[in-house]
DNA sequence: ACCTAAATTTAGGTCGGACCTATCGATGTG
DNA sequence: CACATCGATAGGTCCGACCTAAATTTAGGT
């Protein structure tokens, strides 16, 4: 019989079996988060919700906080992979700008339209806002990558990280913004309206300095 | 007798010794960190070398993490007092870029210039680079808060915090990039040169975008 | 169908940081 | 000099992070 999720066709069943621990985990403890709150509730009450031992739990995440971000990768190789696959003839800046837009049209809850539940669940938690930091650290960083790589700059070479700084840097405030908005309880369709401004801004203010940067 | 310390002249007997109890803990701890790294001392140890109880050393200093960056209101208010204090006909930008030169002309310990066994003691705890993630972002709200009084920006204008935003982004760079190289064994002066022009290129890159921002 | 090796889950523990309450002791004020 | 106040202390709970050994399940070969 054919064994295969949609995820992945060749797949053996021990492989599936840890796929379905993994997904069961991270919903119990999705749901949980929203109900009462990241903070209070303990990583043996998700083990007991889901039905498998607390070191299961603790084997599958190896932070209680990467049970309610669950997104690592996806969220850090963004821009990056925005960078990465331009247009020709597209500065990184403009693809950055292009990208950003269409998430806000989109709705995307990958650059903050995640719903007030889940806002109100990372900011009242430290260990989740301090984990979300890490997060754009770690997207900074691999922006960096990208632009030296696509600028054959030199190991010593600031530019590409000053440009990698500053295009993170209104990432990371859209991204607040955006959340903030959701938390004082505005729908999403005003708040993509004013964050499209905000991001125009934004985005423009960079032009001078980065509008032929990294140009593919 | 004249009971005050050099920083508070009036000052009873009640606070000198918190104070001094305070001092206590803290270079007690700051020299265990030191010899053993900061993961490795618990805060019993830290209570036991300052002979006091382990509560003592809670109650003085909420979070482990602040026995070893006892420095959290001078470093946030740095650039937000720099541009408060910029002189007339002065830019946010051209202030902090002659404070932060200055600063590395000076070798000043609190934009990285702080010897390799504290840079090592930082960059070798999660829990510590964690914290100093969250000085960048208080000191970032900071700025942006200075911003928009010099400017008199309305509260929804997002000028003000992309700017602070872009100009804390470099403040963020250029402290990793002096860890960095101090980590690596470099010594101070040929890590002031470079950092010097490191500093030169990313304040440059803003004047285009903030060059008659916020001139007082 | 069986058997073995590898991978995964489980149980039961240690350790340290954060927090709590009640109490003791020192201070400086009336 | 008495006492209200505030800091320090003892002894505890709770939870996340981590460890080891053992039990269970799977994969692949015979």
């Amino acid at each position: 019989m054919y064994a295969g999720g949609m995820d992945a066709p060749n797949m053996g069943l021990r492989e599936l079996k840890k796929r379905q621990t993994r997904e069961n985990i991270s919903n119990h403890a999705t749901r949980l988060f929203l109900e009462r709150g990241f903070d209070a509730v303990t990583i043996a009450q998700v083990a007991a919700a889901a039905q498998v031992a607390k070191m299961t739990v603790t084997n599958y995440f190896a932070r209680k906080e990467d049970l309610a971000l669950d997104l690592h990768d996806v969220f850090v190789d963004l821009p990056a992979g925005t960078v990465r696959d331009r247009e020709p003839g597209e500065s990184a800046l403009a693809a950055l700008r292009r990208a950003y837009l269409a998430g806000i049209a989109e709705r995307n809850p990958i650059i903050g339209f995640s719903g007030p539940e889940f806002a109100r669940m990372i900011t009242d938690s430290p260990a989740l806002v301090a984990r979300l930091r890490e997060f754009h650290d770690d997207r900074e960083k691999a922006l960096a990558v990208v632009l030296a790589e696509e600028t054959g700059a030199e190991p010593d070479d600031i530019r590409p990280r000053v440009a990698a700084a500053q295009l993170a840097a209104i990432h990371r405030l859209l991204f607040d913004e955006t959340l903030r908005r959701t938390l004082d309880g505005h729908d999403n369709d005003e708040i993509a309206r004013i964050v499209d401004g905000y991001a125009r801004v934004a985005f423009g203010a960079l032009e001078p300095a980065l509008g032929d940067y990294a140009v593919r």
